[in-house]
DNA sequence: TGTACATCAGTGAACGCGCGTTCACTGATGTAC
DNA sequence: TGTACATCAGTGAACGCGCGTTCACTGATGTAC
């Protein structure tokens, strides 16, 4: 699961410390929490001195906001894929977009929490409150690609919208995944059928049709 | 903000050391998260030896666990409380659950953490899991109550409603809130609104007529 | 109402441990000539 | 192509610190008689 290539005869150098760091910490956010580890531990387990790692990091939140990052720039490029200029049509595309989203929680869980979950403060940390600006604004896009009315008659704007997905999203996400833990509620079944029939009604409820019947108009 | 009267003498026994404690907790989670603060310091701010917690706790699980424990109780009788039997109408007072379950999430945000985000597994730990159970299973009673016919013209399940609503709810309340951090997306407005505005749509998309128009049945 | 005693909830000193961080150092790599 | 040297990315020893946990203890409280 870690790349660990050539790494059979230690070496003086490393030569791939900051991602064999990455990576070591990725796996304990799974097994521990965003909190869960040290960098004495993670340098360690990446079988280098307890120093080595502050070459690359000043500190463990440093290395934390580094997954992250790395995390929203993987994340957003799913979702711009995904989305594909909202081919063939816009409800689709959207609800690929959906599917991307609980995909990419749920195989790069330790990416999302860092993200989501480990309390980085966006505006403390270089490039975390832009990257993840990014993201949403691809959300915004296709939101605005779909179009829909509100149950007062307005055009529904985008970024409400946009912000009732990701907030859904996230919710069934954190909520009903096991390993942030409670999974309160019975409610174990398949997250992707959750999530889209949950999203199947929010859309009927802007009066967007989806299935079959509607073909992008972009 | 933390109950401390007649604390100005120092006595040898607290008198409340337990809840004065999960005060503490409470006031660190906060500040530095779930994970944020040790036994040590909760006993030394609240005016007692590093040994006294043991008398109470086993470890800091356990008086995190407490903090959750109690959050869930509180939780369940506010939102017990805000249902009301579905007086005066079931869509008003769904939507006062929702509103219930926000200002929770605001007002008693280390509980709110502790109980969600705290990654504390619900089967280790005694009666975590039933009070999470507990809550949820208002949501349901409120949501069979209410109704509700999926896209394809078949009642919705309520406990898929439930889930759905549990979702928006819990996304809206940790995504868009400051502390546990990121503040993703530009939407920093009224977190009531935008959960408001997003149920009112779901509850359209399942042919719930919000308003006044709907009558309590039960 | 007073006394003896059990129990409870604290003290404070002590311990080993792992962490964060620093430091002078050194082995490997790349490049100028 | 070979050599000298600067730079980079590691080492490993050391430090002070706070934490978790234990222990024998002790002050306060409640209750039986």
């Amino acid at each position: 699961m870690t790349g660990k290539k050539k790494q059979a005869r230690r070496r003086y150098h490393h030569g791939n410390l900051r991602e064999a760091l990455m990576d070591v910490a990725r796996r304990l956010i799974i097994d521990r929490g965003p909190q869960g580890f040290s960098l004495v531990e993670a340098a360690t387990l990446a079988g280098v001195s307890p120093a080595a790692p502050y070459r690359h990091f000043a500190n463990r939140e440093a290395l934390l906001a580094a997954v992250a990052l790395a995390g929203y720039q993987r994340f957003a490029k799913d979702l711009e894929q995904a989305w594909n200029d909202g081919q063939p049509d816009a409800v689709s595309a959207f609800m690929r977009m959906g599917e991307v989203y609980l995909t990419f929680a749920r195989d790069e869980r330790a990416s999302y929490i860092a993200m989501f979950e480990a309390g980085l403060k966006g505006d403390e940390i270089g490039g975390l409150q832009q990257a993840g600006d990014r993201a949403f604004a691809i959300l915004i896009k296709a939101a605005t690609a779909l179009g829909g009315t509100l149950p007062d008659g307005q055009p529904a704007p985008p970024d409400l919208m946009a912000a009732h997905i990701w907030a859904l999203s996230h919710g069934v996400a954190s909520l009903f995944t096991s390993s942030p833990s409670d999974c309160q509620g019975p409610v174990t079944g398949d997250l992707k059928e959750l999530f889209e029939s949950g999203m199947m009604i929010y859309l009927k409820g802007l009066g967007i049709r989806s299935g079959s019947a509607h073909r992008a108009e972009n």
